[in-house]
DNA sequence: GTCTATAAGGAGATAGAC
DNA sequence: GTCTATCTCCTTATAGAC
């Protein structure tokens, strides 16, 4: 059998799972389900994946590999391109919202598997899940919260990171249910167009990094 | 038998329910899970709420039908306060907030699984729950629609029907697990401090709307 | 490497006694 | 209203032929 008819098996297993786990969570979604939607035989995930936990775990890592890579890669390319001064505040959300926007605008047919899966995983609080994205979020926040902190030195550290847990928080909506957020705005927002909303995230949130430390209003909460 | 035992039987079950659904998710969570949480017997449950999917829908309006309440009378009573005049992007976003993050400092046990549980709904794309959700939904977002353009009448709509949609997704991304943001931020971030939450998301989010339409960058997502 | 067949157990839901 | 017992189906996973 050549490899390359191997590696097509693996890769239409791993399309039909990411599929169904976004669909329907990792709970919801059964291997037969996944089995029929690749077309091979039940047996044939357990030889290549050795379990249901072993599946999600590669589907997760063939996504969010590459993924970590770009958007370090994309902030190293800035950090040079600034040549020694700080990277702007809007170059860094560029570099935060870019790679994973970016999936928006891939194939139809994969695209909402990917984008969903990728929303879905992040307010998933499987501890399982979890700790397979702890190392490669960790690293990502990092270098992120350190470009900030070069960029806005004088804000607190804390607000810094609050702010930046708050983008996560809306990029991860986003691609989680692009479909919602089209029927709710009845049509005046249009998730896909990935460079409509990268500008409007940019326009957003840069103008909240730049006021940090700026007003702190203290409500009670009762 | 007492009414005052018959509420307090299937409140037990909606406690135990919305517990074992924000941990497991919807699919995740048996409903021997459930009753074992709540101490009563499996039948017990059909009894009352006829099936799982029956037990979710009461679990999701015993809490939902009350928050959208309160965020109507919230913000009634700014506009209320404003006297015609309209009101300021910090009070709608404090009203748009504060009924959520107000559940973050209820008691501890119940606590975590109401937050959890609201998070998670909202990044859940099953369709029968989202349409428990949507007619709740679009009343809410209108109601604060109205009030940002009133507030801001210089903006384009659509900029700030996506600006909302950041703030939805940042605040369920909160809810959903505080512990992540507690761990991945090495406790800079404590999520359980209401106060602290509202007054940086006040604070960031209120800069990004007076910012609308200021900039408008154009990046080519290729 | 790929298949069939099946093990072993958990799921949602219900019938019917009390 | 509450319980026991059970039905029926589907789940993950594996053994073993080819």
């Amino acid at each position: 059998m050549p490899k390359r008819a191997k590696e097509s098996r693996q890769a239409k297993i791993l399309d039909a799972a990411e599929t169904a786990f976004a669909d329907d969570g990792y709970n919801g979604a059964s291997m037969r389900d996944i089995v029929r939607g690749a077309g091979v035989n039940l047996a044939t995930v357990y030889y290549y994946f050795g379990s249901k936990n072993g599946l999600m775990e590669a589907v997760l890592k063939r996504r969010f590999g590459p993924l970590r890579q770009e958007h370090l890669e994309v902030l190293r390319q800035f950090e040079r391109e600034a040549k020694g001064r700080p990277v702007s505040v809007e170059k860094i959300l560029e570099a935060m919202l870019l790679p994973p926007l970016r999936l928006l605008a891939a194939p139809a047919a994969k695209r909402q598997a990917v984008t969903r899966l990728m929303g879905r995983i992040v307010t998933e609080p499987d501890a399982q899940t979890q700790e397979i994205l702890h190392g490669q979020r960790s690293e990502v926040r990092a270098a992120f919260l350190k470009a900030l902190r070069a960029s806005l030195p004088k804000a607190p550290a804390a607000d810094l990171q609050w702010r930046m847990e708050f983008v996560w928080g809306a990029l991860a909506f986003i691609l989680c249910n692009p479909r919602t957020i089209e029927v709710e705005t009845h049509g005046a927002c249009n998730p896909v167009d990935a460079s409509k909303v990268l500008a409007e995230m940019v326009g957003f949130f840069s103008a909240g990094f730049r006021a940090v430390g700026i007003s702190t209003l203290m409500v009670s909460v009762t």
